[in-house]
RNA sequence: CGGGGUGUGGCGCAGCUUGGUAGCGCAUUGCGUUUGGGACGCAAGGGUCGCAGGUUCAAAUCCUGUCACCCCGACCA
């Protein structure tokens, strides 16, 4: 949001976005130093006494995930509304520090920073269709006047526009341009703290080409930007081929941060494929062999009484029909037709239905993702009227699709004819399956594929199970799940087209530019780290992200205790570490060391009863590594570990 | 949208079955004692018990309605 970015811009230099708590019994030192130190040290060191903060002993009752439990109880974030938040202090750090590597990246491929407002009118996403493509997740509202407006869910729009309203020529292309900024979405069920909430903060980038080989360009290069943007956030990513789905266009690739509170569920093969689950693509077996299939003996039909359901038909299969291999019926013999109904954007309902093998589900999230922009509803007692020749648990190929006579052709029906019918890739032309005969209470016997019926086509709607063989042959495929950190697409022209986004080419020629369209999720990447690094007594950040480097404790009430802690605070800060002090008097130890624990700060500079001793102590949190050296050489050592720490 | 659950000081919860005018822990304030692993004592502040209606002499508690939130599923760049 652009108050958070004005809040911490202007101390902003570079990547460290910290924003000053300098205050406390401390402030008189200040006066004795130059400008450019006295700035300095304001970035450096916070005083726990004075920063704004309440770290909660026990878990919120409304927080189940690692992360948003943690950030809740460290003080990061509160909860505003549902799925809405707001940034306290240090999770404000965190977030300033993921945005500028963000910024680094973006700006080091050439993309430039712009902003648009999160609240925008009505007509572009209008002129594109999405004002009611997005339906109900979009944040619809009023003016005084009654004019429609919109809280952005994403803002291509606006960016085609501002191009077209800017640039007019060839010459003037590549260009990719982007911003960070809070997006809204009125998820129906907003989950898990920060990863799936309402309102978000998108690093989206949009480029704009002349050509398609020119859009290739871009997209390698934001895809290579990602990826240095994943690593240099500590995550872990994994690269999916994704449907493009409400965005339209050709190319279109997840990064998915695996883990297992992930809402997206994803393929990987032996061999590297690696695909939303929704993008899978499934393997069509060999057809069979001519001979073979001409020896496949005719179809048969037979009572099956009482079989609505595919187990109950094998187990009438079984006790009635004899398999001609010997041995037993299952699922997998079967052809199961599934009915539902599409609905158009425009509102008409047709039906479809879907010959798969029995023994598999159909999964609605690649019926969805397949039949887009079309929505998949169940058919109901009305939509099935208007086919009467389809049999409820009896339904099969022969009054389907290409098969079934086109009704209405004697004029006593208005009914465009068969209903459309699509079969799973593994149903290939000679394999034999036990399916419906349109009749109730009978059901069809080695019906083949390719002698006996036809489909329209084909459709990959099934469920992917574990095992399942990889596309690309290397061997079975393994199901795994993942948060969305970030997603690119290859638009093409369906922005441009629609927003008539025009330059002219070097014939002086008016041609369609063509975009990609680039998303990283802020908010949910910061998350994904929380989640990724934390562990039973708190937070746990990387050195790049953490609200600071060192968390000085005083773990004592002895003068001597205080004033070297201050010392060395101090010495810290003028060293160019980012330091949070923690000097409240009254608290005793424990407490202080269950709160940086919870903090999380990569390192912690333990000052206390080992002073008498002449030793202070460092701790690494992420390894719980313990070391005690003397008071002098703290300040190098922690340079040492924050110089490893962060190649 | 379907299923389950919860609304009681800032946070976490008990009390509700069996109605009698609100309690515990944490946090907060003051004083004192403590100080290397979430201390102790004494004192203090803070709650229209989600909201509306009803039953009753009396409602956090019973009844009706309603709203909100959480979890699982469905859906979802």
């Amino acid at each position: 949001m652009r108050s958070v970015r004005k809040s911490t811009r202007p101390w902003t230099s570079g990547s460290s976005g910290i924003v000053p708590v300098w205050q406390g019994s401390s402030a008189h030192a200040r006066e004795n130093l130059g400008p450019l130190q006295r700035d300095r040290l304001a970035r450096v060191l916070m005083r726990m006494s004075k920063l704004f903060l309440r770290t909660l002993r026990e878990d919120p009752a409304d927080a189940e995930v690692a992360s948003h439990r943690l950030l809740v109880r460290a003080g990061y974030i509160r909860r505003t509304a549902p799925g809405i938040y707001s940034w306290l202090p240090l999770g404000l750090k965190v977030l300033a520090k993921v945005e500028a590597i963000v910024r680094e990246e973006m700006d080091a491929t050439g993309a430039q920073e712009v902003h648009f407002p999160a609240l925008l009118p009505r007509e572009p996403y209008e002129a594109t269709g999405r004002w009611t493509e997005y339906g109900p997740n979009l944040f619809r509202l009023q003016d005084r006047k009654e004019a429609d407006y919109l809280l952005a869910p994403t803002h291509e729009e606006m960016f085609t526009l501002l191009v077209k309203d800017l640039y007019s020529s060839y010459k003037e292309l590549p260009l990719t341009l982007y911003q960070i900024q809070t997006k809204y979405r009125d998820e129906s069920r907003p989950r898990a703290g920060l990863i799936r909430g309402r309102e978000f903060i998108m690093k989206d980038a949009y480029s704009f080409d002349i050509d398609e080989a020119g859009l290739a360009a871009s997209y390698d290069a934001q895809r290579a930007a990602y990826e240095r943007i994943f690593t240099r956030l500590g995550l872990d990513y994994v690269i999916v081929s994704a449907m493009s789905g409400a965005m339209g266009g050709s190319r279109s690739e997840e990064f998915l941060f695996p883990c297992e509170i992930g809402e997206d569920t994803f393929v990987r093969s032996p061999g590297g494929y690696a695909a939303n689950v929704e993008a899978v693509h499934t393997p069509s077996p060999e057809p069979v062999e001519a001979a073979v299939v001409a020896g496949l003996p005719a179809a048969y039909v037979a009572d099956t009484p009482d079989t609505p359901t595919i187990e109950s038909l094998v187990d009438v299969a079984n006790a009635t029909q004899a398999k001609p291999d010997g041995v037993l019926w299952t699922s997998a013999d079967t052809l199961k037709n599934v009915v539902v109904t599409l609905v158009s954007p425009a509102g008409a309902r047709d039906l479809l239905v879907i010959g798969l093998p029995g023994d598999r589900q159909v999964d609605a999230k690649r019926l969805e993702a397949a039949v887009f922009p079309a929505e998949v509803e169940q058919a109901t007692a009305k939509d099935l009227a208007t086919h009467p020749e389809l049999v409820a648990g009896y339904i099969g190929p022969s009054v389907l699709g290409p098969n079934g006579a086109p009704r209405g052709s004697d004029g006593t029906d208005s009914a465009q004819g068969a209903v459309r019918y699509l079969l799973d890739p593994r149903v290939v032309d000679g394999t034999a399956w036990i399916t419906g005969a349109n009749e109730s209470g009978k059901h069809v016997f080695g019906l083949v594929a390719g002698r006996d019926f036809t489909a329209d086509g084909v459709i990959d709607v099934a469920e992917v199970r574990v095992g399942d063989p990889a596309p690309d042959g290397s061997g079975p495929l393994e199901l795994a799940r993942g948060i969305e950190i970030g997603h690119i697409f290859a638009l093409g022209q369906k922005f441009a087209k629609a927003l008539d986004l025009k330059v002219l080419d070097q014939n002086g020629k008016a041609v369609t530019v063509t975009m990609g369209s680039y998303g990283i999720g802020v908010t949910r990447a910061l998350a994904a780290i929380a989640e990724k690094t934390c562990d039973d007594k708190g937070l746990s950040w990387p050195v790049q992200v953490a609200p600071a480097h060192v968390h000085v404790l005083a773990a004592g009430k002895d003068e001597a205790v205080l004033t070297t802690a201050e010392g060395l605070a101090a010495q810290l800060a003028a060293a160019g570490v980012e330091v949070l002090y923690d000097d409240r008097v009254k608290v005793s130890a424990g407490v202080k060391f269950a709160d940086a624990e919870l903090l999380g700060l990569p390192f912690a500079l333990v000052v206390g009863r080992g002073l008498a001793d002449g030793v202070v102590e460092v701790r690494t949190r992420a390894s719980g590594d313990r070391e005690e050296l003397a008071p002098d050489a703290a300040v190098a050592r922690l340079r040492e570990l924050l110089a490893a720490a962060s190649a």
